[in-house]
DNA sequence: GCCGACCTGTGCGCTGGCGAACAGAAGCGA
DNA sequence: TCGCTTCTGTTCGCCAGCGCACAGGTCGGC
């Protein structure tokens, strides 16, 4: 059965009982369907119809091809209005994706826009792993640093990240405050595991502060964070961070040069639906808050 | 959704992940796997797939097409097997239409041949309307007379009809018994009620017998057995139907102008099929006997 | 880091399948 | 009985859609 539209024009021979309302039917000449239906009939070994003079009479064959074709034909109309539909519908599955340091900032963001669009399933990837919008494990991603270049994707600007150097009040009154950046012997910091700085406060970390004197080191940004509220030393926190913590005492103000630039992207083939620019809509109504903030 | 065949093409798509994959699964160059899809998702306004280097990934819609037509593709190969089967199988229904008169010549071959092959359901229409073969009225047809002309029919000898005259014990011992044919003055007859004779047993009953003399007359063949087995009158019958009752006396023996070919007719689109066959072996291995007898 | 395998995507020439037109048959009504 | 309508079915010319070839990209192994 390798041929579905012969399937479909002997369904439409079926139903309207002659050549000619077939043809009128979908739209072709009748000579089309004649030989749709003599191809198929060959093929199968089987006559699917008689042919008298006044149209054409569905054999067993041809009535059970009409039932089969029948059910197909509603499961394709189906199908159909579920698709389109969707195209200007926000539901179904909506994947997002982001650096885990992000997570406080775009969970509430996300959980309101799953409160304003019930349909829609939200899935919240997070990980060191880059999830790639080309194969489709992501709707959106959110993306730190460098605009990103991947040719089929939709990069546009999200917030400007800001990242100053935080200290529990524990760390203070036990070290003390340094009184500025080019004070900082004997101070013990709190920063990243990697090998290769990747982030500005990261570099400018690595450039400073010798590296024995940066103590606790872990490649999750929220362990780091963690680390800090429990007085293990001075690290980059956002500014947003730090004001949820009130028992955080700022040892450096943010720096235009520590911050970075974050994007949205979402993948060119999804980029034009409804329901990727509703969400893209409530991402950016919320950062025009952080901008300011 | 009016081509079924691209959405086909999409299912092998999103079932080998790559247009190459499909292309080669559906026998053509991965160019038209390309211009299947692109024309579906531009019917239906929606991406069905995303596009990478390493092959084409299914968004929802996508997903959502591939069990679609996971199911028709399983219930379309269903259908085929289904109806190619039918072909090499004697099964489903199977119409024969004859005369009434031959329906107890007939039954016996028929009950015969569905106790030999349990999955057909056996139809037998008898009726003085004409039952058209080419509108799938009957597989197989029982005719009399002149060898059937229709073009789209395939025709052959069942077996030659004889006729003779009979009458009933009750009706010899209250009339007598015709010394010859020439001598039918003041004999009942029973006849046909046409107004045109068909049989040549009608022909011969009209130019032989004065009309005042068909006493009982019926359109049925039946309803007039009935009334010469009842004593009616002199009337003409098969000699296997007199046989059957001793209580008739033969008038006079059959004659070769009395006698009619039989033709077996079936359509030229269902003469092929095995069912039609095993029907046709099964009536003709019963007429041998017929015609001997 | 280079090479090979495999993928998508596009322009071109050609052919399979389409529509137009005509022929023939059957039914219907005047 | 004749004419009109409505079917099927065949032939022919032509174009949409096909396969081919090549370009460009990505990934993985040596």
């Amino acid at each position: 059965m390798d041929n579905w539209d012969e399937i479909r024009t002997a369904y439409h021979v079926a139903r309207a009982g002659t050549v000619s309302g077939a043809a009128e039917a979908l739209g072709v000449h009748h000579a089309t369907v004649i030989r749709h239906v003599d191809a198929l009939e060959a093929r199968l070994g089987v006559k699917l119809f008689q042919r008298h003079a006044r149209g054409y009479t569905p054999t067993e064959a041809g009535q059970d091809l009409l039932r089969v074709a029948q059910t197909t034909d509603d499961q394709f109309a189906q199908l159909a209005s579920r698709i389109r539909g969707r195209g200007n519908d926000v539901s179904g599955e909506l994947t997002v994706t982001s650096l885990a340091m992000f997570a406080p900032l775009l969970a509430p963001v996300l959980a309101g826009f799953q409160r304003a669009h019930r349909h829609v399933i939200l899935r919240y990837l997070t990980g060191t792993r880059l999830f790639r919008l080309e194969y489709g494990e992501a709707h959106v991603a959110v993306r730190a640093g460098p605009p990103p270049q991947e040719p089929d994707n939709v990069v546009q600007p999200f917030f400007h990240q800001r990242a100053g150097l935080y200290a529990a009040r524990a760390y203070t009154e036990a070290h003390g405050l340094p009184e500025s950046l080019d004070a900082l012997d004997g101070h013990r910091f709190v920063g990243p595991d990697s090998e290769e700085p990747r982030a500005p406060t990261e570099r400018w970390l690595r450039q400073t502060v010798p590296a024995e004197q940066i103590v606790f080191r872990s490649p999750d940004p929220r362990a780091q964070e963690d680390a800090v509220l429990a007085g293990a030393g001075i690290g980059f926190l956002a500014p947003w961070t730090a004001a949820a913590h009130p028992d955080l005492v700022e040892v450096a103000a943010p720096r235009e040069e520590w911050g970075a630039p974050i994007w949205l992207v979402t993948h060119v083939d999804l980029h034009r639906s409804s329901k990727v620019q509703a969400l893209l809509k409530a991402l950016k109504d919320a950062a025009r808050d952080w901008d300011t903030a």
